[in-house]
DNA sequence: TTTAATTCCTATTATTCCGATAGGGATATA
DNA sequence: TATATCCCTATCGGAATAATAGGAATTAAA
């Protein structure tokens, strides 16, 4: 399942890309468009922010605004910074790997097998996907 | 990112695929060689067995096993079972279905559109494997 | 017929994560 | 200088997850 945070990160996201030029936002004028708690919008597009995806402007007509072209944001950066990893299990992931407690061999795991797959697939999308694409 | 009991659920039921003939299984022997808490995998098994992937046998010599061949035993109806929707979000899910409370218009939300993707690429992939692949 | 081994069932607990909120600090603009 | 904004940290309640407990029911074998 997908946490809110994500899902709003994502939504926050194109309606930023939706924009004009690229003038700041208000993170009001996001929360009140897309039916997003003020306060835990914020927390999201700091951490938008703190990786990289989003530029701010602090102070009266602040806001925040995108730094990249849409066309250059891809959704799998997006989503190990707002979900964390992809995998459905640590022991494939890519970028959060962790080895399973159970397990003596990767290898011999038919789950792990079986989520390489699912990974591969995902990955296939998100790897693809840009921002500009979702509008 | 996949529950235990989903991760467990199916070790036991590829456990068990690899079994010859359909005798009963135990669920001490399962738990002992797939490093699974017994109890927590006694519920497991439980919910497998009231969804009809599982038969049991009570008493002493008693155990579990399979009802079907593992060829017919498709991934898809199992991580509904354990892990519920395989959507990401419930607005997608074509057996879970929820509307969201945000997001007045589906068709027009973004995250929507790209989680229909999602789905249907790992959509994919459960329908088509089955327990048999997996070994 | 008794005993032991096993599944069945319900309840409870511990822990973690998520979504949301609170409150004030820092900063830029008018 | 006043005001609007982002910035940061801390905290909280509730839900979900993982695991545990304890005994009832059932079956096979001694």
């Amino acid at each position: 399942m997908l946490s809110k945070k994500t899902k709003y990160g994502l939504k926050a996201l194109t309606y930023l890309a939706r924009q004009e030029g690229n003038k700041p936002v208000q993170i009001s004028a996001i929360s009140e468009s897309e039916n997003i708690s003020r306060k835990f919008l914020e927390s999201i597009l700091l951490t938008l922010r703190k990786n990289g995806f989003l530029g701010s402007k602090k102070g009266k007509n602040g806001g925040y605004y995108l730094l990249k072209d849409p066309k250059d944001i891809k959704m799998a950066p997006i989503m190990r910074v707002l979900e964390g990893p992809i995998a459905m299990v640590p022991c494939v992931s890519l970028n959060f790997y962790e080895k399973c407690d159970d397990c003596p061999d990767e290898t011999a795991c038919a789950v792990h097998i079986l989520m390489i797959e699912v990974r591969d697939s995902t990955l296939q999308i998100f790897n693809n996907k840009s921002l500009a694409d979702l509008l």
